[in-house]
RNA sequence: UCCUCAAUAGCUCAGCUGGUUAGAGCGACUGACUGUUAAUCAGUAGGUCCCUGGUUCAAGUCCAGGUUGGGGAGCCA
């Protein structure tokens, strides 16, 4: 059987006060005696359609009436102009083709927990806020490769197996490659290095694999990260790369997906400044000092800020709490009607989680002040120190130059100071944190193999690597951007299992 | 691995200092309502109160251990 020819809700603009037909799926509906208001979604966007019992048969208009959320149908229609519908239009049906009606569906309008999304993760990706970040994230995709295939960048894949924890730092995953214990990947780079010396500048894009247990709202076991590495070029050509690339993307994300944002309900404030900002470049010894509150930017201090912060969040707490009081009273007094009611009582348990958010942050400032009046010259950045330094300013940050000691052996030594490598993190605003590493590598032979043996790698391993150094070496650098971090970002998500269709981290392999 | 919070209906939660038959809203179902946008009305069904053990005349409630999950630390993109 063939499908007869349809359109889409995406193009409804080319069609208004024309008939089209549609497919797709119930993703809402409310109906009245002689109207069912069905809202429709076809993976290209959502629309209203109105089923008129006037303009229908007896018997589709109690097909109509039948639905559930999710069922799928095609159905035919007018275009009409509607400003107050999403998207403008809406479709007056005159005609309506069940194919399913759906079972029961779990995700009701109703909030849920966490937990019970992701159970449900490859249903929950048909809502709404969920379309829209995935359509923000193939758009972030599709910007990289542009950015990079215009600036003659080449596209190369690093193996994903690997004989050796690499790195030497984090845990990784262990699997049976023929007999011999194999790694998942946890970066490319090293292969990247080996690609630029034969093609200049390249990047690779793949699956990333952690075995570390961690349980933050930005870890990922499974993610996808981008590293580019440029041969012939210096920590500065790194940053400035970095810099010009980030802004391309975030500016074509803003253009591109103006709908998936609105959804998303972000404030773009940020992402105009990292458009439109330049980068503050920090030296790692400055960003101490402001991290420990020694030095101010713009006269903002990063304790009396944080300070600042953990009250204005109390306060909020109490406001919330006497709305909930009063919004109680009010049902009490026992003057409201049924429907008030309810809205009253949704109400409060949103409200009630919101402070239980809010709490939970309230909770953790002070360990973050502490840790930033501590922080000790030499460590590295821990997720609440990149907070503390990020609140301070409006567009992501560039720290460069870190203590060689907590960083990996492949970075190269500053012939300045050498106590320092010339490596890079950009830390992005509002709290989102580290979402590019970076660095010049390591070029010298002599001093890769002893910062190896210094980390008591095993040196066999890395033989390869050394010939990188043995035969024509050249100065290069590179960088790598974690894509779901990017994605959270640019969308002002909070959870970063959000930025993937299906997320995996400690303790979840399905679905 | 450590710190911290939690687990009650399909979902979101209430259940105060232990006390008869465990509650609400949403959702589902039945019916009423001619334009709705999570705010109409009436009714129906729906529970292994995470597990094991303990204290007690009596445990959803207290204690111990465990399991699972949230948040954070460490590690990092």
């Amino acid at each position: 059987m063939r499908i007869e020819k349809f359109q889409y809700i995406r193009e409804f603009s080319q069609f208004e006060n024309r008939e089209v037909t549609i497919k797709g799926w119930v993703s809402n509906k409310r109906d009245s005696k002689g109207l069912v208001f069905i809202i429709m979604r076809d993976g290209s966007g959502f629309t209203q359609c109105v089923a008129d019992a006037a303009k229908l048969s007896a018997e589709q208009f109690e097909a109509a009436k039948r639905l559930t959320l999710e069922s799928s149908l095609t159905l035919t229609g007018t275009v009409v102009k509607d400003e107050r519908q999403i998207g403008g239009y809406e479709l007056q049906i005159t005609s309506l083709d069940i194919i399913q009606v759906a079972d029961e569906y779990p995700i009701s309008k109703k909030e849920h927990g966490v937990e019970f999304l992701v159970d449900n993760r490859h249903l929950w990706l048909r809502s709404k806020k969920q379309w829209a970040m995935m359509r923000v994230r193939n758009r972030v995709i599709f910007a990289i490769h542009n950015f990079f295939q215009q600036n003659d960048f080449l596209q190369m894949d690093a193996p994903i197996f690997t004989g050796n924890a690499c790195e030497g730092t984090s845990t990784l995953f262990e699997t049976d490659f023929y007999g011999r214990p194999a790694y998942l990947s946890q970066s490319g780079q090293l292969y990247g290095e080996a690609l630029a010396m034969a093609h200049g500048k390249i990047y690779t894009f793949g699956p990333t694999f952690r075995a570390e247990k961690s349980k933050t709202r930005r870890h990922l076991s499974e993610f996808w990260m981008i590293e580019p590495e440029m041969a012939f070029y210096d920590l500065d050509m790194n940053m400035d790369l970095i810099e010009q690339f980030l802004k391309a993307v975030v500016k074509d994300v803003t253009e591109f997906c103006k709908e998936e944002l609105e959804i998303l309900e972000r404030n773009t404030a940020f992402l105009e400044n990292a458009i439109n900002l330049k980068f503050p470049r920090i030296h790692y010894d400055d960003a101490v000092a402001i991290i420990r509150g020694e030095k101010d930017v713009d006269g903002k201090n990063s304790i009396l800020t944080l300070e600042n912060d953990l009250k204005e969040i109390n306060d909020k707490i109490t406001a919330l709490q006497n709305e909930i009081t009063e919004r109680e009273n009010k049902i009490a007094g026992g003057t409201l009607k049924a429907g008030e009611i309810n809205f009253n009582k949704n109400k409060i348990d949103t409200i009630k989680n919101e402070i239980k958010d809010l709490q939970e942050k309230a909770d953790n400032i002070p360990q973050w002040l502490n840790s930033a009046r501590n922080f000790e010259h030499g460590n590295d950045f821990g997720g609440s120190d990149e907070t503390v330094l990020t609140r301070l300013f409006a567009c992501p940050i560039m720290v460069y130059n870190w203590p060689t000691a907590v960083k990996a052996f492949y970075m190269k030594r500053d012939p300045n100071d050498p106590r320092y490598v010339k490596g890079v993190d950009v830390l992005a605003p509002e709290g989102y944190g580290e979402i590019v590493g970076g660095a010049e590598r390591e070029d010298n032979y002599e001093m890769l193999l002893e910062r190896i043996k210094h980390e008591e790698l095993p040196v066999e391993a890395f033989d390869w690597y050394l010939d990188l150094r043995k035969y024509g070496t050249v100065p290069h650098a590179g960088f790598g951007l974690g894509l779901e971090r990017m994605v959270l970002w640019i969308s002002g998500a909070t959870h970063i299992r959000e930025a993937i269709p299906f997320p995996r981290f400690y303790g979840r392999l399905e679905p």
